[in-house]
DNA sequence: TTAACTGCAAATCCTTTGCAAATCA
DNA sequence: TGATTTGCAAAGGATTTGCAGTTAA
């Protein structure tokens, strides 16, 4: 049993969970539920695809993780929880994170001119690396 | 055979293919790839499910009519071309077509900033309708 | 003890595809 | 005529779900 047993709030402390939240954090990339499960098949090799899925969903649900879903249609997760932004390479498909912070003020700008209350956006960059 | 057959650059004309074109401009909404079939089955009864597919992904393609994903990971389409961002309402599930064009010289900045090459981007806004 | 969580497998949802028939040019 | 496009049905991939057994608290 590992030595930090981080715990989800109200929730019961699961190994699989914790290994799925850790295999996400450690994650360089933008990965899918299949990826997080085969990574952590390494450490848990019974671990099945639907709990992984479960898992992954509950901790976005929480907030300890992010959904990031862009024009291929397949989901991804991402352990970063600050507000961030994406640049996706139209070549190589990489996606990068981006912390980007040029308009301030952008969502009060956009109520103002708008009317809808906004509380939040996300930015999406396409282009190449170069 | 209708008035106007507006023909795809480099393809041949079909009733289907304008139809489902026609659908998808007409729509006040952001109408999913079932719901476009529903429609197009009005006035062609026999059109199946792949020929909407087909012609979705072939309209997005060339140009003539833009896909949409947002988290909830279905794909929708929009038969807006000009570049234009939207407004997801957490209550309802709206979406609102937003030609909001504050940052003028964002892609700039970004690439400036960030040493990408980006080319285009896109932002969703989420909040209540108020 | 018991509610939460799991593995497994089947089900579901959305989308694509193979093929023979129909159709536009 | 010949290459596209279609309808149909089956396949595909991603995700969810039902259920009986397991486990944390």
């Amino acid at each position: 049993m590992p030595e930090t047993r981080e715990k989800v709030a109200g929730r019961r402390y699961s190994r699989q969970r914790e290994e799925v939240l850790r295999v996400v954090r450690n994650a360089n990339s933008h990965p899918t539920a299949d990826w997080v499960y085969e990574q952590v098949r390494k450490t848990l090799p019974r671990v099945s695809l639907g709990t992984v899925y479960r898992n992954l969903n509950l901790l976005a649900d929480e907030g300890l993780i992010q959904r990031v879903i862009l024009d291929d249609g397949v989901m991804r997760y991402d352990g970063k929880t600050r507000a961030h932004h994406h640049f996706i390479c139209s070549k190589t498909g990489k996606i990068y994170d981006v912390e980007f912070n040029l308009c301030e003020d952008l969502l009060e700008k956009f109520n103002a001119q708008t009317g809808f209350k906004a509380t939040r956006y996300k930015i999406e960059f396409y282009g190449s690396e170069e």
